[in-house]
RNA sequence: GGAGGGAUGGCCGAGCGGACGAAGGCGCUGGUCUCGAAAACCAGUGGGGUCGCAAGAUUCUCGUGGGUUCGAAUCCCACUCCCUCCGCCA
C-alpha cells in the first residue's frame, strides 16, 4: 500500500511512476474518497468531543447531587450519541472504501528501474557460466526423467491432474538433496535463520504481502475457511512479524524457508504445458529479509547474490536481469530475475525472482521498527527472493548434466546429499 | 467432541461502570553519583488517525465485531486465538 499523503502531495510524480508500470488509477476517485473520509472524520470527532465533555459533566453533577441538571444533560447527550452512531457508520464505510481503493494500487517502481512495457524491455545485468556445447542431441528433462524412471508425469496426472509431478527413486532423492543443500548453504554460509511455516495462510496474511484482494484467482482456497494454500513462502514468512514493532538493533532479520508452493496458474492455459517448468505444486526455498530503509538496497544486492551462489555451486549457467517497470510484480519496487540456462529450449528461464518491496508490504502488514535514536516508529523494508525454485533446479541439473549415454552426473556439491551417488543411470 | 480458565502498553502484570491511556515492575532514554562502569536515586517513556509549518489540539485504541448506558478495559452477546482437564486420534 502506498502512503496516501504521498499521493496527495506528489500526485504528478506518483502518476508518472504508476503510468510507467501500466497501472490505471482513478485519481479523481482517490481525491473524492480521501476528502470525503477526512470530512466525516472531522464531524464525528467534534461530536465525540462534545459527548465526552458532557458525560464527564454528568458524573460531576451526580456527585454534587444536582440530579435535575444531570438528567437534562443526559437527555442532550443521548441525542448526540445517536448522531454519533449514525455518522460513525458512514465514517466506517468511508474509511473502508478508501482502504479498499488503496489496496488495489501497486507499488511505485524505484527510480533506478528501467522504464519499459514488458519482458522484452528487461535489462541483462550479468551472466555467469558458459552454456554447454553438446556433441550429441540433448534431450529435454521430460525425456531424461522418463528414460531414467525418476520423473513420472503421466502417473501424476492420473493421481491429480495436469501440472503435477511424481518424483521417483533417485529423482525423489535429488529433489530432497537440493532442498537440504540450499537450506544448508543459506543457514551456514549466508546467515539466514531456518523456519518451517504453515503451508496455508489466512486472508490477512495474503493482504499483507499484496496477493489479496487483487489476485485471488491465482490461489487455491480451502473450502469453508479463510485459508489459502501458499503460492510462495513469502506469504507466511513475511507475516511472521505482521503487527509487530521490531528493534532496529535486530535488523536485518533474515529467514530461509523451504515450502511447497501452490498456484492455480489461472490465465496461463497452454503456456509451458510440457514438463515441470510450470506446476500447480512445486518446491521452493525462499529467502526473506526485514531491513531498515537505509540498508534495503544493499540487502537486495546481497540477497540476490546469495541466490546466485547456489547456481554457481551447482555449476549451472545463468544470467541476471533487472525487470523493467512494466514487468514487475504488483508489490515490488525493484526486482532482479535470475534465469537458468535451459538447453532444450536454448534459452534462459526464470529460476528466482528477488525483490525489494520497500515499505509497501510493511504498510499493509503493519511491520515497523523503533529507531535506535528513539522517536517515531518507522516502517521496515521487506525483501525476498527464491533461493531457489527447486523443481526448476532439478530440471537444470537433468538437462545440463545429461550424458550421451542417457545418464545424468551429479554435481559434486550434491554427492554427499545423494548418499554418495555420483551419477543417475539405468 | 465435552467441561472450565484466559486475552490489558516494547515485555510482565493490576484494574472489573465516571478523575483510567490505564497502578506497579521490567526494559529503554536523559540526569545525579563515579576516573569510568555497575548499583542506587531522580525524571521521562505506547500505537494509529484528523487538524496544524510547528508547538499543540482532538479522537480512536485494553483480542475482534456488535449491544446496553449520558458515560465501558470494566456489564451483555457473537466470533477468533491461547491455556487446563476429559474423550478421540497421527
Amino acid at each position: 500500500m502506498l502512503d496516501s499523503k504521498l499521493i496527495e502531495e506528489n500526485m504528478l510524480e506518483v502518476k508518472r511512476k504508476l503510468d510507467s508500470r501500466g497501472a490505471e488509477v482513478d485519481y479523481d476517485q482517490f481525491r473524492a474518497l480521501d476528502l470525503g473520509r477526512k470530512e466525516i472524520i472531522k464531524k464525528v470527532e467534534e461530536l465525540e468531543r462534545e459527548r465526552n465533555v458532557g458525560s464527564k459533566k454528568v458524573g460531576e453533577l451526580m456527585r454534587e447531587g444536582k440530579k435535575e441538571e444531570a438528567g437534562a444533560l443526559q437527555e442532550e447527550m443521548k441525542e448526540i450519541s445517536s448522531k454519533i452512531k449514525n455518522l460513525g457508520e458512514l465514517r466506517a464505510k468511508a474509511e473502508e472504501e478508501f482502504r479498499d481503493f488503496m489496496l488495489m494500487i501497486p507499488n511505485l517502481p524505484n527510480d533506478l528501474v528501467p522504464v519499459g512495457k514488458n519482458e522484452e524491455d528487461n535489462v541483462e545485468i550479468r551472466k555467469w557460466g558458459e552454456p554447454r556445447d553438446f556433441d550429441f542431441t540433448p534431450k529435454d528433462h521430460v525425456e531424461i526423467g522418463k528414460d531414467l524412471d525418476i520423473l513420472d508425469l503421466d502417473r501424476a496426472a492420473k493421481i491429480t491432474g495436469a501440472r503435477f509431478a511424481l518424483y521417483k527413486g533417485l529423482g525423489a532423492r535429488l529433489e530432497r538433496a537440493l532442498i537440504n543443500f540450499m537450506l544448508d548453504i543459506h543457514t551456514n554460509d549466508h546467515g539466514y535463520k531456518e523456519v518451517l511455516p504453515p503451508f496455508m495462510a489466512n486472508t490477512e496474511s495474503f493482504i499483507g504481502t499484496g496477493n489479496l484482494p487483487k489476485f485471488e484467482e491465482d490461489l487455491f482456497k480451502i473450502q469453508d475457511s479463510n485459508f489459502y494454500l501458499i503460492p510462495t513462502a513469502e506469504v507466511p514468512v513475511t507475516n511472521i512479524h505482521r503487527d509487530e514493532i521490531l528493534k532496529e538493533e535486530d535488523l536485518p532479520i533474515k529467514y530461509v524457508a523451504y515450502t511447497p508452493c501452490f498456484r492455480s496458474e489461472a490465465g496461463s492455459y497452454g503456456k509451458d504445458v510440457k514438463g515441470i517448468i510450470r506446476q500447480h505444486q512445486f518446491n521452493k526455498v525462499e529467502l526473506v529479509k526485514f531491513s531498515t530503509p537505509e540498508k534495503s538496497y544493499e540487502e537486495h544486492e546481497s540477497l540476490t547474490q546469495n541466490a546466485e551462489r547456489i547456481l554457481e555451486l551447482l555449476g549451472l549457467p545463468y544470467r541476471v536481469v533487472v525487470l523493467c517497470t512494466g514487468d514487475m510484480g504488483f508489490s515490488s519496487a525493484k526486482t532482479y530475475d535470475i534465469e537458468l540456462w535451459v538447453p532444450s529450449e536454448n534459452t534462459y528461464r526464470e529460476i528466482s525472482s528477488c525483490s525489494n518491496f520497500e515499505d509497501f508490504q510493511a504498510r499493509r502488514a503493519s511491520i515497523r521498527y523503533r529507531p535506535k535514536q528513539g522517536g517515531k516508529t518507522k516502517l521496515v523494508h521487506t525483501l525476498n527472493g527464491s533461493g531457489l525454485a527447486v523443481g526448476r533446479t532439478f530440471l537444470g541439473i537433468l538437462e545440463n548434466y545429461q550424458q550421451s549415454d542417457g545418464s545424468v552426473t551429479i554435481p559434486e556439491v550434491l554427492v554427499p546429499y545423494m548418499g554418495g551417488v555420483t551419477k543417475i543411470s539405468n
